[in-house]
DNA sequence: TTTCATT
């Protein structure tokens, strides 16, 4: 139970034994909580570290660790330059990892060999890692390898890469279980070596059992991360999901309803009733919030002018339009709003639903759905949204019989993405599933506006539904 | 079929 220590020059050995017992072991660093470490021995040593000094990433570390109680492991090294314990930015817990940077470059790499993967620090099912950090490599290297056999192997897939470079790294993923999941991460030295292999194995073949060809690509970027995982969490908590965002309304909408819960489960947080999955789920939000803002952003929020009051969404009664429920929102169009340049702030990822003519609407919902309800016309109009609450609701549920139009006038939409698999998505979506209008015209309209609208990597089918008996062959 | 974490 203590790290093996590789070869060690200048026979320290004796040194690396005491050391694993913690505590004590470094004259002139006490009252260093955290991060910077001096050089032991040396207090009036003003710490510096070599111009090619390399940042270590430390992973596997059990959570009760703290600064003090892993400096006396890495000191054997070397002196430390810096070493931090990575801590959540709102609640402060302990991420499991640190970052740590020697004075000296060797050092580094010592520690390293003699570390990494080399012991499993009590409490933790995989060993330590010790490895150069992110910011210390230049470029994307690392790649997803999906399709795998789940026989394969570390070393099957080793020697399936090992053509196009050094492999730095190798894991196939796994489940609790230790079954493969199918699907791997290989790490070449460099990007062209990456490059290479994806070039040479992406489609190149397919295993045994595996649905369809090899798939070779770079793995998620953070933010492709992050965004998976929100749409992993929004499914288990059943909140909303960012696909939703190319829809622009409802992605306007998803977009309001996660900043104030992001906001409100932050402001929890930090009022005393902390909840680490409140918090954590806080944080996600925030995280994705800001994604949004940022390159995916469907529709600015409608702001409101108070500084207090919560963002909310707001749109005006249209009485024009008959309905069950009496509603505004999603139905407002003036008929006659025209003029103004396609609505970029909505569609900003370069998804146009339809043709430019765009209508004016204060309103990032209004501008969102507007074209579609311009093809609508005036009857049987296919959403009803209440959202003008500071907190809104999901939109209410429509009942989904008697709101058929005649033959030639109903369109069935295929292809709307299978995330929205819970409830309340639902909800939001089943009433785009069937559009109905009172002329064949306007269906027809409908059609050439909206069939191959992009949504996410899919593109909707448009096209009239079927009559009643027209699928029976028999 | 996207990881255990990267200030």
């Amino acid at each position: 139970m203590y790290i093996k220590m590789a070869t060690l020059a200048n026979g320290q050995a004796d040194n690396a034994s005491l050391s694993t017992n913690g505590l004590g072991s470094s004259p002139g660093s006490a009252g260093h909580m955290n991060g910077l470490s001096h050089s032991p021995g040396n207090p009036s040593t003003i710490p510096m570290k070599d111009h090619d000094a390399i940042k270590l990433f430390i992973g596997q570390i059990p959570r009760n660790l703290d600064e003090k109680d892993l400096k006396p492991l890495f000191e054997e090294f070397g002196k430390i330059y810096e070493l931090t314990v990575l801590k959540d930015r709102f609640t402060g817990m302990h991420k499991g990892c640190a970052f740590l940077t020697y004075c000296e470059r060797e050092s580094a790499l010592k520690a390293q060999s003699a570390l990494h993967e080399q012991k499993t620090l009590p409490g933790m099912n995989r060993p330590i890692q010790v490895k150069p950090a992110d910011s210390e490599s230049r470029g994307d290297r690392k790649l997803f390898v999906g399709m795998l056999n789940k026989q394969q192997s570390e070393d099957d897939v080793r020697r399936l890469f090992e053509a196009f470079g050094n492999i730095e790294e190798c894991t196939i993923l796994r489940g609790p279980d230790g079954n493969s999941k199918g699907c791997a991460f290989v790490k070449y030295s460099s990007h062209a070596e990456a490059q290479a292999a994806i070039n040479a194995l992406h489609g190149s073949q397919t295993m045994p059992g595996a649905s369809s060809s090899l798939v070779v690509k770079f793995a998620d970027t953070d933010k492709e991360r992050t965004m998976r995982r929100m749409q992993q969490m929004a499914g288990q908590m059943g909140m909303f999901n960012p696909m939703a965002i190319p829809f622009g309304a409802y992605g306007a909408y998803a977009q309001a309803l996660m900043q104030q819960q992001a906001a409100l489960m932050a402001s929890v947080a930090q009022g005393g009733y902390l909840n680490p999955m409140a918090a954590f789920a806080a944080a996600q939000m925030q995280q994705m919030a800001a994604l949004n803002m940022n390159g995916l952003a469907a529709a600015p929020m409608t702001p409101t002018s108070g500084g207090s009051t919560p963002p909310g969404i707001t749109a005006p009664a249209v009485p024009s339009i008959p309905s069950p429920i009496g509603v505004n929102g999603f139905t407002g169009l003036p008929p006659q709003a025209n003029g103004q340049p396609a609505a970029e702030a909505v569609f900003a990822n370069g998804i146009h639903p339809y043709p430019a003519q765009s209508p004016t609407a204060a309103d990032p919902l209004q501008q969102a759905y507007a074209g579609v309800q311009q093809y609508a016309g005036p009857a049987y109009p296919a959403a009803y949204g209440q959202i003008s609450q500071a907190f809104p609701q999901p939109p209410p549920m429509i009942p989904q019989q008697q709101r058929e139009g005649p033959e030639g006038c109903n369109l069935f939409i295929y292809h709307l993405p299978q995330e929205f698999g819970d409830a309340e998505l639902m909800q939001m979506f089943l009433p785009f599933g069937f559009v109905s209008f009172d002329n064949p015209a306007s269906a027809q309209t409908a059609i050439q506006a909206m069939n191959g609208f992009q949504i996410g990597m899919k593109r909707l089918k448009v096209q009239l539904k079927r009559p009643k008996d027209a699928n029976r062959p028999y």
